[in-house]
Parts: structure tokens; C-alpha cells; sequence
DNA sequence: AGTTAATTGATATGTTATAACATTGCATTT
DNA sequence: AAATGCAATGTTATAACATATCAATTAACT
């Protein structure tokens, strides 16, 4: 029921294998360089931590690199799992507190539907993220769709509810998995 | 970060007691008879049972009443305590098959956020819920905005992504729980 | 009553998250 | 350099949420 599993790191069951490197390059999104997403997404994360003297250390980096190892949502366990090998003993805490650093620079994004993490695709700007998160292959994507959040806004302001965070999650089939008409 | 505590039965912490009876009766859907929503609720899903040729048996009805207590959505131990109170030994699977069953059936709601259940207000129609969640008081209350759920359908659309369900959790404050301006 | 299927009970375990306290590492002061 | 302060990390234990598995019971039907 709640419960719901996080694809580990490699590929997840479900997942259809395009080319995928170690990790899954993110067939929905396009075959890309995702070396490319991870540089951008630390160097992002440097630039800003500098701006607001916040310290991006190294167990920090590394979990927002792990976190951005996929376009799929990584459960906090799957990092740690990574962590020990690498490492050797490493308990929940190291993971949930970087976890929440990130959180809290805006680097990365929480997924309550799967009670996973995700990279964040627009860190600066801040904003609730909007996800399309697809059954099929595991992966999600960020949208900014001002509209939702503005009729979202207007109903709650209808109800004269003071709104604070949306939590929008759309779960359904992404281009590639979903046998579309007028596409193969 | 992601673990978050629901409100055990009885009046949560932050929940602002107004002339609750046992159970928080919810002052921001207004003074009302909260007997009458729980006998509705009942009601309603015996008849859609018998309709459907499902089995609402004395667990599921308890829990379906247990759920629909208050306003405020009731985590699984919590129903599970309730249980055990009234009839000794009582295990999780207990608590979570009734509730998959009134998921199945759409007589409750799961509220991802909270790793929560809260009865649904229109059973019978089919839809995925849209919930204004109060940080204030640990009240939640269903929308049915057709324009949300159209602006994220458009949005999906847009991206070639096949939808399935909709997850749409607002937090904020109840009118009852901010200094709003023109409202004591 | 006998058969079958749905439901519930019981035990164990898996998964996600936090509390509480100790230690480390680095910067600043003395 | 020693003392101090503080953020970050390590360590242990446990809380909170959820499911797998198999046995026992109950309901529905013949």
C-alpha cells in the first residue's frame, strides 16, 4: 500500500535499458550527456553554497551526487548502501542529515509518494516541484507549470487557507513507456 | 524531514481546542454535528457495498469509523492502538488490509505527506483527491477543484505523459489557525 | 454438513526516519 | 601552543510505517 519501493541504484526492475551507462541516462528526457546533469547540478550547488556560506562538504557533495547519479528518485537507504561500500559503517543520520541540508539549500527535492529524493532541476529559484513520475521506467520529471500553481493557489485562497508548500506528484506512463498512438 | 508525526487520537499537539468533544470536532469546516458526518459516512459505504457486492465487515466498519473520527488524518498505529484497546492482541496487517480495502473501494483517502488516512467526503465518485492540510490544527479537507486537475492534465498532456492519478497536497494554515486580516 | 473462497489472526521481518549523545575538525581567542 | 566555541559527523538505539507468509476462522453456496 504506502509502501513503495525505490528502484536501487543500478537499474531498477521496470526499467527498460536504452544504452543505459552505470546508471540510467534518462531516456524520457532525451538521450543526454547525464555526466553532464551531475556536473551542472554540484557546480550549481558550489556557486550557491558560496554565495550564502553554506557549507557544501564533501559527504554533502557526494549524497547530492549520488542523488543526481538518475533522473529516478533514490530512496535515503540506497544512498547509504553506497556510502558503506565506499566507506565502511555509515548509519541513517550521515544520510538524513545531508539529505536535509540539501533539502533546505533547495538542491534537492523530497518525493512523499515514494519517500525518495530527487534532484533539484532549477535550485535558486525557489519553488514547490510539480513531478510527473513515471510507473514504467522510475524516472521523474520537474515541472514549473505556473498555472497549476496559480489555480492551486486561488482555490486555497478561496477556502482562506494561507498557503505555505504544494506537494504536486502526478503518477502515470512517461513518453517511452507508454505504447503512444503516432509514436513508436 | 520526511518522518512526520500524526496527531495520536485525541487532540493533537497545536490542535486548538474549541469545545471538541471527544474527538476533534473541526472548527474550520464550521460547528457541525460530527456524529452526522461519521453516520453519513457509514451509511454511504454500506450502501455502495451492498451495491458492489463488497463486504463492509465489522473490522472495516470500525476502522472506517475510527478514520472518520475527526477531520484530522489518523495514522495506521494509531487505528491499530485503538484496536488493541477494545479488543487485546491486534496486528499491523489487521489495520492495513482494512484500509487497502476502503482505499479500494474509495471510502478513504491515503495523504502521502503524512503517511495518513482521512475519509473521503464524495465516495461514489471517482477521483483522486486534492487536500488543503492544516499545519495549525492537523485538519485536512478534500478539494475538487476541476481546474487543478485540468491545468495538471494539460500540463501532462504536454509533456506526452499518460496520467494515472494525481497527488495534490497543499499545506498551510485554516482560516481558524492565522491571524487572518478581517477575521478574528 | 461439505466445499470453496474471502477474511482475519499471528509471527516475523522489511523499510524509512529520528532521538540522544559522543567525537572530530576547524576557526578564533588567549 | 592551549583553550574555547561551534558546526559537522559518528555511533547506538529506537520509533514509525508497512508487508510477507502461513495458519485459523468465517461466510457463501451447494
Amino acid at each position: 500500500m504506502g509502501g513503495k519501493q525505490v528502484g536501487k541504484t543500478g537499474s531498477g526492475p521496470g526499467a527498460p535499458t536504452r544504452g543505459a551507462p552505470t546508471f540510467g541516462a534518462t531516456p524520457w528526457v532525451g538521450g543526454h550527456d547525464h555526466q553532464h546533469c551531475i556536473d551542472d547540478a554540484l557546480g550549481n550547488a558550489a556557486t550557491l553554497c558560496q554565495q550564502r556560506g553554506a557549507r557544501l562538504t564533501r559527504l554533502r557533495r557526494r549524497v547530492l551526487g549520488l542523488v543526481w547519479q538518475s533522473h529516478r528518485p533514490i530512496g535515503a537507504y540506497d544512498i547509504l548502501d553506497v556510502l558503506r561500500a565506499e566507506q565502511g559503517r555509515a548509519a541513517p543520520p550521515t544520510v538524513y542529515r545531508a539529505l536535509e541540508f540539501l533539502l533546505e539549500q533547495g538542491f534537492i527535492h523530497r518525493i512523499e509518494s515514494l519517500n525518495a529524493y530527487m534532484g533539484c532541476s532549477g535550485p535558486g529559484a525557489n519553488h514547490g516541484g510539480q513531478f510527473l513520475i513515471c510507473t514504467g521506467c522510475g524516472e521523474a520529471v520537474e515541472l514549473n507549470d505556473r498555472r497549476i500553481s496559480q489555480a492551486i493557489g486561488e482555490s486555497a485562497e478561496a477556502a482562506g487557507f494561507q498557503l505555505k508548500s504544494q506537494i504536486i506528484e502526478v503518477v502515470g506512463l512517461c513518453p517511452l513507456c507508454h505504447p503512444a498512438e503516432g509514436q513508436g
